[in-house]
RNA sequence: GGUCUCGUAGCUCAGCUGGAUAGAGCAGCAGCCUUCUAAGCUGCGGGUCGCAGGUUCGAAUCCUGCCGGGAUCACCA
């Protein structure tokens, strides 16, 4: 904001002194390194060769000019080349005054009616949330409430990856084996318990294949002869065929699976706006299959499957329908897609999917094109890293996994056993309590994975329990509960002039410098938009608490003496508060009033 | 092998649309609670920004090559 506005006058200023047009670039003017006096720099490197004359002299006019024009600046100093502004005091008073009562400063009402539509979550029906799907949601969340707090009209969807091979494997295993076992009489989490199936599953399934290879089958053909995979395959065949006895099975199971998911999204703090089942669109995806074959689009081979080609588009071949007739992932996609331009006509399509599946959405975006879809323009895949254990990938298969559940309660317990040690909680009832541990232990796992820029590959040591010190969820919760705490005391106390704020006094550096902060906020919510990246968030309010605690430590609130200062201070906390609260809401974290 | 991606302190990460002496946290060491919440604050130690070239007044940042890790190229999803 301020940039621009000293940009535009050092572009006039050029002009004016030197009688050069310069084209606006941003990195003509940018914030002051911390080390040196001023707010603003403007580099002059980039001139020298325009202008031919030194940095030092380019320097000295250009800020002996917007000195005397630009009601801006109140000092100038060059150093090597660059021109340090300080801006008067009073553009951050007025900044101050006009804003530090806006509750909803850095956010804007919602603009536009075409809306984004954003899925996340995308969990598969055979078994349990792990961390992977702990860091999609909550980046997925995030940058719903991010897109939201730009004026976007955002929708959140959930695909359910209710159908397909591997739910086949659960549902066999558990007809084979579980004597009719039930998330009730099993006393385990629905999702668990076909997750436990699909394992065994699995388990069996190699078995048998590690079987058939010692009697002298190749691996390859093993992985494809073993009895159990055909059972399977033949269960999938069956479901398509609408078999009744298979679908009320699937029902059932699915019915498990969601209900379990239900409680970790809660448990979470995640939420949809629509919920699709790829059982209910894998269908539609088949018949755009069959619209591009009779536009001769795609091709159809002797065995009966259906493939596209896109090797003029630099990919390979791309099958659609395999030959027994049934569909691919790519082909609910397909359909998944088409549904939702259909009831949204989205202005943009966000897919929040592991980065994996890059590929995947290449081929998505080029096939929807072929079959004439110019809207798969819009789509956008927010691919994100993988979550590694320090020994490497987690294998599901191995059971080397973090559950999303046990993650959790293990971060509740923490937040409880760290809340005790501190004895923090002696006048606090037994649910604030629970509500509290549960919101520390949260905020220390959200925080700790949406700190990381999503692009990333991100390392979790399980055996080292994630941090509450430092540049985590909790410091920060922290110091929102601490400015909760002085503005409680401010309350009960009287001063006189309480009633006008007036800042007819200098401000001292730690507040000009968290003014700045302040007003940095709206940017820093418009480049989280702009980089689809929440991280940019974390790290911005992570700067603000951090600013805000050195203030306290070494300056009065309530003690200040003036009763100006005193006023001031108060709400300066309260802006800085507001500020915490508005930007751990675009994380999805909550903020207690007391810890 | 093709394509993509990552490599910054002992560990986890910022910085990457080129700008000044590369920053945080954790871990380690040393301090600060009769004063608004010490989940805090202050200080110290810790770096050939994977390596080598190039472009530039200026490179962790851009380009090329190499080394190392990961992903992907399925009639899995």
């Amino acid at each position: 904001m301020l940039d621009h506005i000293l940009l535009e006058q050092t572009i006039l200023a050029v002009k004016e002194i030197f009688g050069v047009d310069l084209e606006p670039d941003t990195n003509l003017v940018q914030k002051t390194r911390k080390e040196f006096d001023g707010d603003l720099t403007i580099v002059v490197f980039p001139l020298t060769k325009l202008l031919r004359r030194s940095p030092q002299s380019i320097g000295e006019e250009l800020g002996q000019y917007l000195l005397s024009t630009s009601g801006l600046v109140q000092a100038y100093q060059v150093v090597s080349g660059y021109v340090n502004i300080t801006v008067r005091q009073s553009y951050w008073k007025d900044f101050f005054i006009r804003d530090h009562g806006n509750v909803s400063f850095g956010v804007h009402k919602i603009t536009t009616d075409e809306p984004v539509v954003i899925e996340y979550s995308s969990p598969n029906t055979n078994k349990p949330l792990h961390l992977g799907h702990i860091r999609n949601n909550l980046i997925g969340f995030s940058l719903a409430r991010i897109l939201n707090a730009c004026g976007e009209n955002v929708v959140k969807v959930n695909l359910v990856n209710d159908r397909g091979i591997h739910i086949c494997k659960s549902m066999l295993a558990w007809r084979k084996w579980s004597r009719g076992e039930t998330p009730e009489s099993a006393h385990l989490k629905g999702d668990h318990l076909i997750g436990k199936y699909y394992v065994l599953f699995e388990n069996k399934y190699r078995e048998q294949v590690k079987e058939l290879v010692g009697s002298g089958m190749t691996e390859e053909d093993a992985l494809r002869q073993a009895p159990l995979i055909g059972e399977a395959q033949r269960l999938l065949k069956k479901w398509e065929d609408k078999d009744p006895e298979t679908r009320a099975l699937w029902h059932r199971m699915n019915q498990w699976a969601y209900d379990g998911f239900d409680e970790t999204y809660r448990q979470m703090g995640v939420d949809f706006d629509r919920i699709y089942y790829e059982s209910g669109t894998y269908l539609l995806g088949k018949q755009l299959v069959e619209e591009g074959l009779k536009q001769g689009l795609l091709q159809r081979k002797e065995d009966g499957s259906v493939w596209a080609d896109l090797t003029d588009e630099g990919l390979d071949w791309k099958l659609l329908i395999r030959s027994d007739g049934t569909s691919v992932y790519i082909t609910q996609d397909l359909g998944t897609a088409q549904l939702r331009y259909d009831e949204y006509h989205p202005k943009k399509l966000v897919y929040v999917v592991g980065n994996e599946q890059i590929y995947h959405f290449d081929v998505l975006k080029l096939l929807l094109k072929k079959l004439g879809r110019d809207w798969s323009d819009n789509i956008y895949h927010l691919s994100y890293g993988m979550v590694e254990l320090p020994e490497g990938k987690m294998k599901s298969r191995e059971g080397k996994v973090v559950d999303a559940d046990d993650l959790m309660q293990e971060m509740f317990v923490t937040a409880e056993k760290m809340t005790r040690e501190l004895g923090k909680m002696e006048d606090f009832s037994e649910a604030e309590a629970s509500a509290l541990f549960r919101q520390v232990g949260l905020a220390a796992l959200k925080y700790f994975i949406l700190k990381v820029d999503p692009m990333k590959t991100m390392v979790f040591n399980p055996e080292e329990s994630i941090d509450f010190n430092g540049n985590t969820g909790p410091f920060i919760q922290y110091t929102y509960a601490r400015i909760q705490s002085v503005l409680r005391k401010a309350a009960e106390v009287n001063f006189p002039g309480q009633d006008s704020l007036s800042l007819d006094f200098e401000l001292i550096p730690k507040e000009i410098s968290l003014i700045k902060l302040l007003a940095d906020f709206p940017d820093v919510v418009k480049e989280a938009e702009a980089m689809y990246n929440p991280s940019v968030v974390a790290a911005y309010v992570y700067v603000l608490a951090k600013e805000y605690n050195q203030f306290y430590h070494d300056h009065s609130i309530l003690k200040a003496g003036d009763p100006h200062i005193v006023h001031f201070r108060i709400e300066l906390s309260r802006f800085v508060g507001n500020v915490i609260n508005t930007a751990m809401g675009l994380l999805g974290i909550e903020v207690p009033e007391r810890m």
